[in-house]
DNA sequence: TTAAATGCAAACGATTTGCAGGCGT
DNA sequence: ACGCCTGCAAATCGTTTGCATTTAA
């Protein structure tokens, strides 16, 4: 099982796209983070150890990251993109409205159910998005 | 059962706001509407009745209508905030990657499971996103 | 050597906002 | 009258792009 690093490092080869000095910083620091990050705030993160880094360069690589399969958007719906690692779990997001708190969630039987409702149509499906909105235990009061 | 145009106005009256002739052609043409409009498409509908009107104007009210419950703001995720007429019939939605056709679904076995997922997890649940990408009967070639 | 990558700043597109004048209530 | 509204343009915000210059391969 190889690590992350060399699965970037092969698909950019076969891309044949270059692995620089900051793509493996920003990956570096990508992989440090759980959870999801947004392009400002790993901008940020990676400005620490590699100061003359742009913001471009950030969002490039976000996107290269998410096209070797390593990193996948996420888009809660307030104009920010965010990221967060790839694996192969997938799950979906549970947010509370009032403080934002996030957790991750899976239920099979929806996932199922997904691509029955996608062929009753005459869909295929390829990937979905599900975010479940409420009130966490703390913020219901 | 009252009609759109009298919801709206109880609302704008509730909210101390003020019924003005533009609400009331943006209210109108939206209501014409099927399906999902986006700010910048309702602008243009709008302005073939209503030569002078800003762009501005349609965004604000748009918003009102969402918040009066009458429009329902919906984000396929492509950066255009989308909105549509929010009557009692939820549902979610299947769209394909190639084509961009949306089809409007609606699963009550997965409109419950969501519930408990939520329930599972201490949350309450308020509303959710669904969207499902595939490839629909004619893109699937 | 040479195509790709970088950093910068300017460009972008959707949405928001400040403001002076207008207009429902 | 009093505030809410309007239309306009300028401002924002996240993100993208053009470009001259490096740099990995």
């Amino acid at each position: 099982m190889q690590d992350a690093y060399t699965r970037f490092a092969e698909y950019v080869a076969t891309q044949r796209l270059k692995m620089t000095p900051q793509r493996r910083h920003i990956l570096e620091v990508f992989l440090g983070q759980n959870g999801h990050v947004t392009s400002e705030e790993l901008y940020e993160l990676v400005k620490k150890s590699y100061k003359t880094i742009g913001q471009a360069t950030v969002y490039r690589t976000l996107k290269l990251l998410s096209g070797s399969g390593l990193a996948k958007e996420v888009d809660f719906g307030d104009g920010v993109t965010r990221y967060e690692l790839h694996g192969q779990d997938h799950h979906d997001h549970l947010i509370c409205e009032r403080c934002g708190r996030n957790e991750e969630v899976l239920d099979e039987t929806i996932e199922k159910l997904q691509e029955e409702v996608a062929k009753r149509h005459g869909f295929t499906l390829t990937r979905h998005k599900m975010y479940l909105y409420g009130l966490c235990p703390d913020c219901r009061g």
